[in-house]
DNA sequence: ATAGATATTGAACATGTGTACAATAAAAAT
DNA sequence: ATTTTTATTGTACACATGTTCAATATCTAT
């Protein structure tokens, strides 16, 4: 039992309309009037489906995320937690994010909500997860909670860097920084 | 030459009637037209003033962000960089946190647009820099950006699994977790 | 191909948004 | 105390929002 055709088409002629939309202005002034006018849908029938136009928007990022998702599952030599393995997987994220760049621009927007960051946050945390969650063998849940959540946002604190300076640091550099932040944490101890 | 009283009473007004509101229901629901008449200012005076009902917001913010600056600047003992400084720090900004509960769980939900997020950011990050600008010689800005914006983002990363475990996390339980957290980090080239 | 189910439409309504302008009130400056 | 400056008000307007409802169009199931 699949999806009315209608639907799919409301939603094709929403999601164009936007993307259209989007190389004119930015997200947050784009109105839903303004979006069904181009996609000539019905306003009540937009309400039908979304509540606002950062769902329609959200759909596409899903889309992007999956993306992420897909690439990450790519087979490489995956040895036991080490460094190289953690570089390896926040390379592919920078890819991913310059790949997309015009999409995470608008993402880290000041004016957008938290929604789309924390899509984001989710997905690299399922990540991060996956690998601290096999060679960290911690009593209680919530301490490897904070944990994976504390790597994952220091590596958003690199993307929210690398936007302010408009993407311009090269994927190559980014990952210098990486292995020399993970390199001065690692000597913390021993100071 | 000081501000107008006429403004200063606008905008108390507008400040004491959104704090009102905000006990009744979320900040994303309330209109400027409803902030207006339960402030009795005139619509048109708000847009005198501000441009949405979060810049009204923003400006409590603001405040409060300052009680953190201020606790911040409290006089401890500081030697060279070493990890039990960053704990102290972090502590302080727990316990900021969780003062403010009310706001932070307002900061932190999935509609509130990234701008707050990015006021404690900046904010911690300032503290950040703070304590590795003067221990870390790095030959390249940029790559001094990339480490504090990585160590301040991962501090919010706590803070956004405390938020989401409903602040119940114990602030020493926090602490603990973070020295966990970097001892961990420091073992990793070690594996 | 037809019947039944349901998505879409258009219209209407109360309310909110953003802006403009002259009239007025309240502040600062003298 | 009077003048000057300026913040606030009330009104108006075009457009956006969120919802409702009957009429219609389009899809699915048979």
């Amino acid at each position: 039992m699949k999806q009315d055709l209608r639907i799919i088409k409301t939603k094709d002629s929403l999601r164009h309309a936007l993307l259209a939309l989007l190389k004119q202005k930015p997200l947050e002034t784009i109105t839903i009037a303004e979006l069904c006018r181009d996609a000539n849908i019905n306003r009540g029938t937009f309400y039908l489906h979304y509540k606002e136009v950062h769902e329609v928007f959200k759909e596409y990022l899903e889309v992007i995320v999956e993306d992420l998702k897909i690439s990450y599952e790519e087979p490489y030599y995956k040895t036991n937690y080490h460094i190289q393995h953690l570089e390896a997987d926040m390379i592919k994220i920078f890819h991913h994010v310059k790949k997309y760049k015009d999409f995470y621009q608008i993402i880290f927007d000041e004016r957008i909500p938290m929604m789309y960051y924390y899509l984001l946050f989710d997905t690299v945390r399922s990540f991060m997860k996956e690998s601290l969650g096999q060679h960290f063998e911690l009593d209680h849940g919530v301490q490897l909670d904070y944990l994976i959540s504390y790597q994952t946002n220091a590596i958003l604190g690199m993307l929210i860097e690398w936007h302010r300076h408009g993407y311009e640091t090269s994927i190559h550099d980014l990952n210098q920084h990486l292995i020399t932040i993970l390199s001065i944490n690692s000597h913390f101890r021993k100071m």
